[in-house]
DNA sequence: TCAAAGTGTCAATATCCCTTGACTTTTATC
DNA sequence: GATAAAAGTCAAGGGATATTGACACTTTGA
């Protein structure tokens, strides 16, 4: 399960705590799941695919 | 988090071990997962969108 | 050059997802 | 009504997700 959170992130400028703060989890929650840690839960990527305005599947691949 | 899986499932004709058995997941985990007990996984997830053919965002939604 | 911000990582802890096994209740069929 | 399949539920346990706090390293800019 690979994503493009980093390169989202980066088009928008924005540092892993302002992801983390607009996704209300912390900074080494977005971290983990950027360097592919673990995957985040359903309610989680659904924060994720709302703040960036994408479906799910636009963000998260299966690898 | 509601999700239309007993719907799905219904359309189908699926009992909830057959749909256990197509997402190699126990009966257990169907039922909890239909009746709202929690949510899936997000690999469980995109299993569940692929078997049937939909988004996620199709499935689950936010309530 | 030095301080601050950003990133990566670790440990410890808490909670959630999913499991097996067992049991009761509901639904459908005979 | 008896039977069986399906559905709902519980407990206990393991692994995954997310937390706070801390520390090191790199990058940026004053």
């Amino acid at each position: 399960m690979k994503n493009r959170l980093k390169v989202l992130r980066a088009e928008r400028d924005w540092s892993q705590g302002d992801l983390a703060e607009r996704l209300q989890v912390s900074r080494q929650s977005v971290n983990a799941i950027e360097t592919g840690k673990y995957d985040p839960s359903l309610p989680l990527a659904f924060r994720i695919a709302d703040l960036f305005g994408l479906a799910i599947e636009d963000i998260f691949l299966k690898d």
